[in-house]
DNA sequence: GAGCATCTGTCTCCATCGAGACACATCGCC
DNA sequence: GGCGATGTGTCTCGATGGAGACAGATGCTC
């Protein structure tokens, strides 16, 4: 825990606790789950599992943060080309492939300790934007609750429309915020 | 391998290996699979996959023949209500349970090896069912060839009737079979 | 046919994991 | 309030599995 030792064993102990937490959350929402049934699921005995985490907030946390950490990388790749859009498609394709989790923690059976975390991750990607971050602080903050409501209704609704489309309408509303608030080229600007 | 262990962690590996045997036979077919592979997918060391199993071989064998077990198991139960089809419908329910498991073996890319070892022991339940089994071997084999391959046919066509409906037009097939062997209450009468 | 890559099946050694016990906390129930 | 069941977090000890090396097989390419 204290090392994060990365030899199989340790490694494949914390993928199956990640998997066994995603169905648990699916199935009875993140609150009733005990470390108990936790690494029954996962086939893994609870020193293991007290080996690797702290507790069940902990797990939940890096599992989070690792999405999270492969979103934001997403979004603020440095291409050349010149395509802010494609890469929300690319934001909205990540949260397709990972639905299982962000569904799960984002929905009624989650908490909202994720929304809110999801919310802060993103205020802080998008006043990385700003000229003066300072200056404005409630801008990134409505554009960020906006695509966490966003990814909340497209994961709820199952998809109902493409990455491109959920992007593209989510990015015109964020841009008429911005305009609003006197940035010019908003978002990865 | 010998003594097979009923410890956690011994029944862990050997559900990692049977999950990735499914996996990769559904990705490359069982020829193309190597022990390399399989033990690099279910994230076990090659070293614990030779204290399970022998060889690739003897895994598939034991996870083909747990399933059907299983199988055999649901048909032949010695349920009170007179009621032989429903044993079907139940038989194809568990097909479609562990449908990922009999379609890769079934399938393209599994291998007749299986589809043989299936209907052999389809023909010994059938055959078990008739006055004397000695008699008249080739109906038995008839009726499991017949069986294997609504299956595969339901599978390959992603179930596209229901159990009850795939189940009862089988049931007719080889009840007429049955009839022009001479056979009354042909199937678990 | 030589050379190279990959796979197999087996081995040893040591890290990690499971079993199970521990005191303590929490909860619902009578 | 007391009680039983369940959960938490920590610990020890023996079992099991990972790392990695091994010879030998197979197969591909030049």
């Amino acid at each position: 825990m204290t090392a994060r030792p990365d030899g199989l064993r340790a490694r494949r102990t914390r993928k199956l606790l990640r998997d066994a937490l995603i169905e648990l959350i699916e199935e009875r929402g993140f609150d009733r789950i005990t470390v108990n049934r936790l690494t029954e699921r996962a086939m893994v005995s609870r020193a293991a599992f007290y080996r690797a985490y702290r507790d069940k907030y902990h797990l939940v946390e890096q599992v989070f943060e690792e999405a999270l950490d492969v979103l934001v990388a997403a979004v603020a790749e440095d291409d050349c080309v010149d395509t802010r859009v494609e890469r929300w498609i690319g934001f909205f394709e990540h949260v397709g492939e990972y639905r299982r989790l962000y569904g799960a923690l984002l929905g009624d059976r989650g908490s909202p300790w994720f929304a809110a975390k999801m919310r802060a991750t993103l205020e802080r990607t998008v006043a990385g934007h700003f000229p003066d971050p300072a200056a404005d602080t409630l801008t990134p903050a409505l554009v960020a609750a906006m695509f966490v409501q966003a990814i909340t209704w497209w994961l709820e609704n199952d998809r109902p429309v493409s990455e491109r489309e959920i992007a593209l309408r989510t990015i015109r509303v964020s841009a008429a915020l911005l305009a609003d608030a006197g940035i010019g080229r908003p978002i990865n600007g």
